[in-house]
DNA sequence: CCATTTAGTTTGTTATACAAACAATTTAGT
DNA sequence: ACTAAATTGTTTGTATAACAAACTAAATGG
């Protein structure tokens, strides 16, 4: 027997690996898929000093300048919670909290130029390995995959409205 | 312009979702689909007072009764993260460390009656919301993108031997 | 102009993760 | 057999991360 157990783990446990185990069901393939790219990411934000919400926080940043409130609804976590993120963030300099133009008791967050920096090199590093992973496929078959993952995320996945 | 920006979000700031950006990258589409997924086992986790590191423990435990060492390879945590993990496993009776035959130093962790029933339910929970995001595809779509998901997990992923 | 929201921070608690130092065993070398 | 070295786990100290509840300051609505 070969699926459910393997589902929550990043990498099986012999290396009777994953060709050894035959086709995966979706749901198998997705769950270990999602670690894959995370582990991918976690292991070089972490040669960036960087966590995922780190990482994620300067993708968000990468384009916009949202208040604190913003930032903790795009990425779920709680006011508090990004009080202490940006708080480090921007102890190394990644990051400012700027002055709101017309509330006095908000700041937009924004990316310095260090920020952008980092993740311009982080991006690429972790662009670089993503598509390592992604040359398992041929150029039609990434196309493929690609159009089936888009619906995939379309989809509303059982949350807010 | 819609891709880079995208690659580092949970879901879009705005509501011209997904959708409204078109075609994602291979990447893009790896990234935020990995997202999706570790943001359903969050919540689902959540609800059962389990992270993610434990719903893996306990999906490792699964049908294997490891050493701490093997753990923390598997799980690519220090072995001294290990402890604390299953310190707490263990003070809310998911686990037990049973003495190993040959080796008067190390344990066998082993998951226990209550371990599986909570593994039982969450993981159907899990198993549900990941359906309802792959409903978005037909049968065959579902059929398709396992197989090349399968592929991509396949890959070295450019780490371990 | 006062009552209520709203935006963020502070405080206290818990989980998580690592590294370095340590204890107890096992394994090797001779 | 007996010591030296390696292995298995835990302990200790530090830092990040996340939450909830209490709090401050500013905006908004009657």
């Amino acid at each position: 027997m070969c699926t459910y157990s393997k589902r929550m783990q990043v990498k099986p446990m012999n290396n009777e690996a994953a060709d050894g185990c035959g086709e995966l069901s979706v749901i198998d393939s997705l769950v270990q898929l999602s670690f894959v790219i995370q582990s991918i990411l976690g292991r070089i934000g972490a040669d960036h000093d960087l966590s995922i919400v780190q990482i994620r926080l300067l993708g968000i940043l990468r384009d916009r300048e949202p208040t604190m409130l913003q930032l903790a609804r795009h990425l779920g976590l709680d006011k508090s919670s990004v009080t202490g993120l940006i708080d480090r963030a921007e102890r190394r300099g990644l990051v400012e909290r700027t002055a709101t133009p017309n509330d006095r008791r908000g700041f937009n967050v924004r990316m310095t130029a260090a920020g952008r920096e980092l993740v311009r090199t982080a991006g690429a590093e972790i662009e670089r390995q993503i598509m390592d992973v992604a040359a398992s496929l041929s150029a039609a078959e990434r196309a493929q995959f690609a159009a089936l993952a888009t619906r995939l995320i379309g989809a509303p996945a059982s949350g807010e409205p």
